[in-house]
DNA sequence: CCTTGACCTTCCAGTAACTGGAGGCCCTAT
DNA sequence: ATAGGGCCTCCAGTTACTGGAAGGTCAAGG
């Protein structure tokens, strides 16, 4: 297959797909003429991290889950912890971003937005 | 004042103002020894974007607050369309991250996170 | 007076995960 | 022969900092 084959079936963008060889995620075979030749395995493992990744998992965690896969005496409470901890991390930001949210969304139902200068959004970030 | 002085006061690391000065944000003045010199509205300003950034806004999107600020004939309605922008970009980001916790949530709770292999979390990356 | 340590300076590089673009080869169809 | 689309590599830019090296400055203590 090319890259532009692999990237329709995928999901993934041709520049990601290079991108991930160039991080060592996967090694295609080369054509005479140069051209990327990508095997079944290679799609499949491009098709596993790109849903990892649209799962919030970061590429090194993707790196750790796809050599979990790999490994056929893997534990699976080893894949469990490593989603339970990426787990955390997404709970904290949806924390973190409510609390955003909220203090944002006060100011904004208190804020007239008409055309006077006074604005307690901007009394807010200065302190006021 | 020294840049100690404000980032202790702003509660933004010195590295950041330095950072803020390049970006444009501030000019202070220097000293004969070539310290920066800070006066009170330096501080004001730093401590209005370090509110603004805890808020999630943009670099960008400081840089418009903070011009809103400073113009007296501003109208409130601008600042409150940004901030309802803004507010659009978080729910959706909220959004996105409970859709993956959903969907992580279940794979942990299916997975028996033993010493064995057969690991559902892993089958799901896969597709399968 | 000298040293020590805390500040301050600039400049360069690295982070995460791509993305865009330039310049150029390859292949197929007309 | 040429036009198009796909492929190649390499370089640079994105966001908002952050770390580190190399070196000047200042105040306190011995």
């Amino acid at each position: 297959m090319n890259i532009g084959e692999v990237a329709k079936s995928s999901g993934i963008p041709v520049k990601t797909i290079r991108y991930y060889e160039d991080i060592g995620f996967i090694q295609p075979d080369r054509d005479a003429n140069g051209y990327r030749n990508f095997g079944d395995k290679d799609l499949h493992k491009l098709t596993f991290i790109g849903r990892a990744r649209s799962l919030g998992f970061t590429i090194e965690e993707c790196r750790a889950l796809l050599a979990l896969y790999e490994d056929q005496s893997r534990a699976s409470a080893d894949v469990k912890r490593l989603a339970i901890d990426h787990l955390k991390d997404i709970d904290a930001k949806i924390e973190a971003l409510k609390s955003m949210r909220d203090t944002l969304s006060d100011l904004v139902t208190s804020c007239a937005g008409d055309d006077r200068p006074d604005c307690p959004i901007l009394n807010d970030l200065a302190g006021r």
